[in-house]
DNA sequence: TAGTGGTCTAGACCACGAC
DNA sequence: TCGTGGTCTAGACCACTAG
């Protein structure tokens, strides 16, 4: 089997402790060792990682305790997969073209003439406007295959894997020309996310605006 | 020294790194271990925080690399310290009463007998207002000595370190009795984020609305 | 005193990439 | 073939807490 033994035993634990009340303790890290048959730093790195994603919290030199559900970390920006909701998107413009904005130009760090990929969707959930969304790639970013397989990407958590993602939260009104595709009043306050997803190397890749409708989609972090 | 020999080698790689460009290479894993007398793992266990953190990226098979300081994590919601200006808080309301509002119960999980510790106050910084900020906590929650502390507490950092943060970002036109204190106008736009933390144990600890000043206050998110 | 998490060591093997 | 990161082991010592 490829798969790490830590990753194996991390699944695991989330198994033993799926019913489990809030602050039961779990079995020490030795214990643990032998009912897997690894050895403890093993079964730390797994412990490590549940700690991380908020579902045990330690207690030194008590011992390791299943953390309440509401502590488990969530990131919902980007994210709508986790509920079960048919998730489609509509798209209403797709094009390349070199002359784009001095905004998008900036953050992805190009000149006029370089071309660049224009993206504007709608996403629904469940036939419910969710947001809209703006995307820009620079053309000579994608080789072919990606190219043509965009309209049909539909989260670009792929892409931040392989690197970073900054995201700046802008208050806004609804612009007149989504109001209605977002079944939101006109002068509605909306948050616009703008995200940024950058390589590795700290090169900007992709560029997108996020016009979230509020009614819809709540934007919340645990951390 | 008390201090992790991992932290003293992290520290040591940050400076290591400070004048390097992005993308240089760092030593092997091998070689940190044997320039600063310590086993492999304790080495990783420095790099692996570096990553975390956003100051170096890995290729596997290739090497530990300088990321872009653009990667580095950041997150402004809460944090003002890093920028060097001068924080001050004005105080607008500090009082403790058994009335809470049903939102505030709900979030506290209390009842209307509980008594509530509610603080309001202004956040600027050189001066400029940064945001308004709302807190209430269960009286019975907080020690005499934390009582008494509470309206010098500048950040509760030191009581998420200690639980989990929760936060949604809700997008809302500013209240007109925040309006001339955050000297914007009736009707404009602005994100409240409402910061809930809770302790380890996942009982809810602090509530906490914050009004932010676009005009002066991004939120932003590195991750 | 016994058990816990936190740290640390000095090895080991693997898959992969570059040469 | 050699060097890299990724994983893994079987020990060890420490500080702290609870009985």
């Amino acid at each position: 089997m490829s798969i790490p033994i830590y990753l194996q035993i991390k699944e695991k634990i989330i198994e033993m402790i799926s019913e489990l009340p809030a602050n039961s303790p779990v079995p020490s890290e030795r214990d643990l060792a032998v009912i897997y048959s690894a050895s403890r730093m093993t079964v730390r790195k797994a412990i490590d990682a549940l700690v991380d994603e908020g579902y045990l919290y330690r207690n030194s030199n008590k011992g390791t305790f299943v953390a309440d559900e509401v502590l488990r970390k969530k990131n919902t920006t980007l994210d709508e997969k986790s509920i079960e909701r048919e998730i489609t998107y509509k798209s209403i413009y797709f094009d390349v073209k070199a002359s784009s904005s001095d905004e998008v130009q900036s953050y992805l760090n190009i000149s006029g003439e370089d071309s660049v990929v224009r993206m504007i969707r709608l996403c629904l959930a469940d036939e419910r406007p969710q947001s809209i969304e703006e995307i820009y790639i620079k053309r000579l970013d994608l080789d072919d295959d990606e190219f043509r397989n965009l309209p049909k990407t539909r989260d670009f958590n792929d892409f931040i894997i392989q690197g970073s993602l900054t995201q700046r939260f802008v208050p806004t009104l609804v612009p007149m020309q989504y109001a209605h595709m977002l079944e939101l009043k006109i002068n509605e306050p909306i948050i616009m996310v703008e995200n940024i997803i950058n390589r590795k190397s700290g090169a900007p890749f992709i560029y997108m605006k996020v016009f979230n409708n509020p009614k819809e989609k709540v934007i919340e972090i645990t951390s």
